[in-house]
DNA sequence: TATGAATGAGAGTTCATTCAT
DNA sequence: AATGAATGAACTCTCATTCAT
């Protein structure tokens, strides 16, 4: 695949992101995708395979993205600044690819397109939940689990209260809520 | 009306629920309601004037019973008590009635659907916003909305786990916790 | 069938017959009729055979009527004054039975329901002809059919242009014209 | 749009001209026309955005037509030859194209219909009464109006009739009575 | 006689996908 | 690679008609 494909293949998905995650996946017709990203409908066929491909390419772009960004390379062991870092670097993320996230919270919705995910998803989930849990433990927690449990709840209520209504949400002083929570020692 | 309408109306209420909250709204059409509800698709317009009323109908009802526990019928003063025990009843209802909250959270993330909602959302929500946070103020919360926002990503996040998953969800231990952070008075 | 039924029989046609001349009569339903007349839907096939039924029978009904005003009840001669007569008293029943016509008007331009009425509309179309036909003849006219067909063009003409929108007609002024070509001698 | 294309839509309007005039427009269904027209209903789609847009285009394309062949380019002042050959014209349009003018002619009792073109066709008939009416009263009318009413009857009664069962009339020797009558100074 | 719930066929329309060009 | 005409299945919704009550 050339520069030109990559380029439209992108285009494509930079389009499709932003319209399923402002108007729902079913509400967005191919044609509409290829029509504002300059191309005939036909031809996004010779990119994405489906409609849903183009889905599940997009999500999987996306995690990608992710990793690339809060993959530490190291051992699996988060110290203390590293949590408070990754929380930090949780939040930017969360700002800046809003339309991404949006459309992944929409689609954890419903399971059924997310099945088709499933298998990448998995072990993304499996390893977050090892590293946390194994900080939660150095950390002095008692019942680890449910310490990641309450972690996620925070964090996953966070992004959606934003990506849902970014306008009225003031993310940092959330962000710095969280942080400060996990900083005070009442919580070891 | 009488008591067989209510039946089937019921019926394809609680068929449409199911449907819609494991499948979301657009996936599931009128004809299969019908069909596993045992009518004819014709006949489901005898009990809602369109899908989309169908839905409405559906999130006010759940609304409703939502209030009839909820509604305390007081001041809009909450006792720490009374904070706790509105934590409790949440986690309960969140149990006892998961497709509602499962649909209504994929909605919450499909705009163009909620926009159908809003005029009967918006009370609820500003009503809520006033109760809590005169409560954390009430408890010497200096910075009450980011106190408020805190609370309801917590509680967010939680309820989203729950009905994504509920069976891998220890969600007594995660509603503890939250009582618990709550109650320890670092918090104070 | 007793006085209450033919009252209700009678209901429907009224409805009907301002409902089809208004809207049309794909554009109406059997329910919106029953409604409108006060009774059920499936009442009304107690009175009515379908909706076509319906339709055929209004206008012959309305035909019937046109008859009992029309009929001369003599041998078929129209002298002069019976003619000039019996342009007055057409006219004067299009403005008392603008919906009929309205109605008539609209069924001659769609042969296919026209078709159900053609064993009643053909003896009235003859008789006419007939009689006009006569009349001319006796009048002088060496070309009577189209005679005929010229004041059939007016009187048609006239009353599709009233019917259609009879508050920018001058009806009668036009009814006036009529009648003074024909007593006009240069047309003899 | 290419030559195949224009083909094709040309073959849409000509089947669908054909049925609306001889069935109505509610009871001619899209896929009856597609079929008839031998392509796939959907496909229609690509033509015309509606049902309604179709009927639409049917009408405006035949009044261009119309225009064309009656738009005399002038100033709008009939001098007695040019009224005498619009006559002829007219009648000659009529029977080339009898399945428009049958069209709306039965549009013309379907006021509901009638709207979506009220725009189209409301600039022809001012321009006509304006024309008109000079016409009569260069001539010595002194009650152009009326005069207009009555000629107007006659042309409308006339196309009527013969839209309605061209094989049973003569339009020829009506056309000429018509001219004749126009012509007998008696009107003057 | 009267009701209106129920049916089933069919309406207009959309759209993912294919395919000839 | 690129187009968009073409397809066909599915959609929401309507309505004449029937039938149990």
């Amino acid at each position: 695949m050339n520069t030109q494909m990559k380029e439209k293949r992108q285009r494509l998905m930079d389009v499709a992101l932003e319209l399923f995650s402002e108007e729902g996946y079913h509400s967005v017709s191919i044609s509409r995708i290829a029509k504002e990203a300059g191309m005939s409908k036909g031809n996004t066929y010779n990119y994405f395979k489906s409609k849903q491909d183009l889905l599940v390419q997009l999500v999987l772009d996306g995690l990608d993205e992710l990793f690339q960004e809060f993959d530490p390379n190291h051992d699996g062991v988060l110290t203390e600044e590293e949590f408070y870092h990754f929380i930090e670097k949780l939040f930017d993320n969360i700002k800046a690819r809003q339309p991404f996230w949006k459309l992944m919270f929409s689609l954890l919705l419903q399971p059924h397109i997310l099945e088709l995910l499933e298998d990448d998803l998995e072990p993304i989930g499996e390893r977050s939940v090892g590293i946390l849990s194994s900080f939660f433990i150095n950390n002095g927690s008692n019942d680890p689990y449910t310490d990641l449990l309450f972690f996620s709840s925070l964090t996953k209520g966070a992004i959606m209260q934003y990506v849902y209504s970014p306008e009225s949400i003031d993310i940092d002083k959330l962000k710095y809520k969280i942080i400060s929570y996990y900083k005070n020692e009442c919580n070891h």
